[in-house]
DNA sequence: CTGGATCCAGCTCGATACTG
DNA sequence: CAGTATCGAGCTGGATCCAG
């Protein structure tokens, strides 16, 4: 077996099973549209609810509240309670959002990269 | 309005409401749990069909093929066949999909990196 | 061995309505 | 404004069968 495994330079002891398990789950999480253009909305800053929503193009009012529970329960993005009325929210990278915001930012940069590579690509293939 | 586009830095002509297009459909495609394992996987080197599905722990029969045909649309993966009997079929990164692969390596070392944040961001979120 | 096609159970997601 | 709850149409994805 070569590889099979998501993290390949850990030990082989008892604990690698329930690590590879828990990245898997982080990789799931966070490998997902909405997630990464919620992060990459908050690369710029901080931002509320309802400027996540003019944001991030196209998103429900339901995906982003799950989207957002998600990221925050994985110590993504901080979620700040101003107790006014009406209530206001702020939504904030954390430092490990800030890490997983660079790759998201290479991500971008490569599909700008290759956009003409890969619209070829698509009319070599459709024919 | 700042972003709401996913590319920042095109000229505001005409083409750039088509490129912007395009990029959020290669942002969907490619941002998803199994391209990206798949692309992790053909990183070692190049693989048959029955091959990655072995390499890639819990990936249907359909969900792989399915997977394999978008990538090699998008010119990420290259499909070779030999006309032996039985069918023996290789699939190799191409050039962009090496590229691509380096960010998905990035994101298999910030996962790595920050399992423990993580999970004990998780507990907290939990209680 | 590779892979297309079909079936359908289960989940996803958008719409809508309601609360503090 | 931010968030939860519910409902249902539609899509997803696994299982299975067939074919080259």
């Amino acid at each position: 077996m070569v590889t099979k495994r998501l993290l390949k330079d850990l030990p082989e002891d008892a604990d690698l099973r329930r690590a590879d398990s828990l990245a898997r789950e982080i990789f799931s999480d966070v490998a997902n549209k909405w997630a990464l253009l919620i992060i990459e909305a908050l690369g710029e800053g901080t931002l509320r609810f309802s400027g996540l929503r003019n944001e991030v193009e196209g998103i429900s009012h339901k995906m982003l509240t799950q989207n957002l529970r998600m990221l925050e329960r994985n110590g993504l993005v901080d979620r700040k309670v101003y107790p006014t009325v009406p209530p206001r929210v702020e939504y904030t990278l954390t430092e490990s959002g800030q890490g997983l915001r660079a790759t998201v930012d290479a991500l971008c940069g490569w599909t700008h990269r290759h956009l003409g590579h890969i619209e070829d690509a698509r009319r070599r293939f459709d024919a």
